[in-house]
DNA sequence: TTGACATATTCCAGTATAGGAATATAATGT
DNA sequence: ACATTATATTCCTATACTGGAATATGTCAA
């Protein structure tokens, strides 16, 4: 079976390099298609896939201006992954100390030395 | 040309919706190769991949218990990640109140009124 | 060593891209 | 209507990746 899809979740719409850059542009505020080709010296067609992706899962919104479409971040879906990783946070938080890390470890071999897998 | 690889960054890594359901029975602890897959029900030979992925990215450390191998997420790389979308984070704040919301998007307008692209 | 268990690796098939080039659509001004 | 500017879409190619099945490697115990 093939790779899921990437147009469906921010997690994989954002796993892309060349959109977290795009991203970082349009976090200096509204852009227009051809600002982001200029500033980051992609050829216009790949700017508007790019966007195109990222439009679809929500996480820039469009509004028209004349000629022109200016695109802009929406937090939500960021929030959201932020919100997956953060429930990750107590992993790296405080360094966890090793007393903590190796408490925990202990805890988890006895419980595994019982059922042997 | 192709989508970029994902062993080589945390982000690609983690968006494969598996991997992170992966890395969500992880985070209950230590944990083996054969447990994860009982416990998700998968093959033993999918977890172990999908596990040869996140460490390579270091996502996830080993050491060796026996015959099994013992997992456990690694903090470190996932910081990485919550760093980066923690960078965005004034785009979800406070819902953004409509006034910021208005000035920043007028101020943006003005600046393109005047270097029409 | 042999057998049993645990995990990793290889080979395969099917599919989802990303980028390039060319083209289509849309909006504006004259 | 027409030319121009701005953006989107289509077609193409090459590649990366996932899952499944089968197999290999590793580790322990008798």
């Amino acid at each position: 079976m093939p790779r899921a899809p990437s147009t469906l979740d921010p997690f994989t719409a954002v796993a892309e390099p060349k959109r977290r850059q795009l991203l970082g542009e349009l976090s200096e505020g509204e852009r227009s298609v051809n600002q982001i080709a200029g500033a980051l010296k992609w050829r216009q067609p790949q700017v508007s896939k790019h966007l195109g992706v990222l439009l679809q899962v929500r996480l820039v919104n469009v509004r028209r201006a004349g000629r022109r479409r200016l695109y802009r971040i929406n937090g939500q879906q960021l929030k959201e992954i932020h919100d997956w990783v953060g429930g990750f946070e107590k992993f790296w938080e405080h360094q966890l100390s090793r007393i903590k890390q190796r408490a925990e470890a202990n805890q988890t071999r006895e419980k595994q030395d019982l059922q042997k897998e």
